[in-house]
RNA sequence: GGAGAGGUGGCCGAGUGGUUGAAGGCAGCGGUCUUGAAAACCGCCGUGUGAAAGCACCGGGGGUUCGAAUCCCUCCCUCUCCGCCA
């Protein structure tokens, strides 16, 4: 949610943000539904105000013993009025909480202008993209041919984009993990495990819902959802919460799996690990003041490259302009690694700070000092990393000529201290 | 799944349908005293909205009533016991 405050003062200033990330909303029905909604709440009160001096008075007369019957009479009037007003004010607040929670967060000034991911700039590489004296293959080939990957097999119980990981496939996958999880562990994260399953309300906190309820695995009858990355269940975790100064930043790191439909995207890439319904991520989740959060934002994306680094996996790092920011964000760095097979970068991380937008929604504070006004906290987060695509990258870019995939160095520990996949 | 108990401010804990936004205690903050600290004493000490007055909030929602933290319904959550189970 954006700051009322800002979008009735600023209204244009809000509307050229919002048009820079290519928003087309109509903000007169946003601010004409919370001038009416105050209007309401302002009668509702006078009216409620009268009914409590009035109900006083008729408790004072009853307790001198005095005849109240026509008072009383009187009073119910105002009272069925009250009632009335009240269930109008709630409509009148249903049809605003539905038009601003749409609203996309402003994108911060610093966030280069842009229609499309065509527009975002690279800010930094890392590493050379390795020759290959031969055909470099793709995942989903090195995959099937050392028997760790099985997709077809998979569709069986669960259909396309689900995968089943086999031996060392699978003893990669959980390396993965751990080493993730570790390396986060030594850089002052907290590590956690959450549900994978929330209410509407903590869906609604983050910024997942009511806008992308089409993308989320329901579950029947529950009104509950499978979560689609641990932001969620991470960053619900202080909801409705005051903290105190000095217990910020808060720093979180999570493994989970996350589920999406992936609903609208059967024109993108349909084989292979990169587009699962459901896949395993290592998540990093921060709370912080908010002079702080644009430097936690710049750390905890180097805390997520530091992953690719200790993999020894090439990548870059790109900032999305106002046009590819994503619902809740007002700035995000994208991490992409070489992927050989493809010839260039893939997402393999999206680092995000968004601002008091979550906390607002989920009531995220913190006070300066005990007796200071509570003010909304920050949120900023981002993957490190997704699991299976640093799996894909491993796959490319350690593999050999025969199909054998050399192991990372720093995995190996992980992973019995082998340091090769070949076919038994 | 069955039976019961309960959800009040940062925490504990009172609360008869009507000056109760809510006693009391603890914690916290400020002060007096002290060389300093402790103790003692005094004061302050919820959130939202609003410029303010005000209004709202005692798990959520609804109802009864002139008036609800207090009565009724419903949902959610927590705890205990039984069953089942990793």
């Amino acid at each position: 949610m954006i700051d009322l405050k800002l979008l009735r003062n600023k209204k244009d200033y809000v509307a050229s943000r919002l048009a820079a990330r290519g928003t087309e909303i109509a903000l007169d029905s946003v601010i004409s539904a919370d001038a009416d909604r105050m209007s309401a709440t302002r009668e509702l009160e006078e009216m409620r105000k009268r009914m409590n001096e009035e109900s006083a008075e008729i408790g004072k007369l009853a307790r001198e013993g005095k005849d109240i019957s026509a008072r009383r009479r009187e009073l119910k009037t105002l009272s069925d009025a009250i009632k009335e007003k009240e269930s109008a004010c709630r409509e009148i607040e249903e049809r605003f909480n539905s038009l601003a929670l749409v609203l996309p967060n402003l994108p911060d000034e610093s966030v280069p202008a842009g229609k499309s991911e065509d527009e975002n700039v690279e800010i930094r590489k890392w590493g050379e993209p390795k020759q290959f004296s031969f055909e470099p293959k793709s995942h989903v080939e090195i995959g099937e041919n050392l028997g760790i990957l099985d997709f077809k097999r998979a569709a069986k119980m669960s259909g396309a984009r689900f995968a089943l990981y086999r031996g060392p496939g699978a003893w990669l996958e959980r390396a993965l993990i751990s080493f993730m999880l570790n390396s986060h562990g030594a850089n002052g994260y907290e590590e956690v495990i959450t549900p994978f399953m929330v209410n509407r309300q903590a869906m609604t906190g983050t910024g997942q819902l009511p806008k992308f309820e089409d993308d989320l695995f329901r579950l029947e009858g529950l009104d509950m959802f499978l979560i689609p990355t641990a932001e969620v269940s991470v960053t619900n975790i202080y909801a409705g919460e005051i903290l105190s100064a000095g217990e910020l930043p808060r720093r979180f790191c999570a493994y989970t799996p996350c589920f999406r439909k992936e609903a609208g995207s059967y024109g993108k890439i349909a084989t292979g690990l990169i587009r699962q319904h459901q896949f395993n991520k290592v998540e990093l989740v921060k709370l912080s003041r908010p002079e702080d959060s644009m430097a936690e934002l710049e750390s905890l994306t180097a805390d997520a490259e530091l992953i690719l680094q200790k993999l020894e996996l090439p990548y870059r790092v790109v900032e999305l302009c106002t046009g590819d920011l994503g619902f809740s964000a007002a700035k995000t760095y994208d991490l992409e690694v070489w992927l050989p097979s493809q010839n260039r970068y893939v997402e393999i991380s999206s680092c995000s700070n968004f601002g008091d937008f979550q906390a607002r929604r989920l009531g995220i504070r913190f006070r300066r000092e005990s007796g200071a006004k509570p003010e909304l906290v920050h949120t900023i987060n981002g993957s490190g990393l997704a699991i299976g695509r640093a799996l894909v990258a491993i796959l490319e870019n350690y593999q050999n000529e025969d199909g054998s995939v050399e192991i990372p160095k720093s995995v190996r520990h992980y992973m019995m201290d082998s340091d090769i996949i070949k076919k038994p």
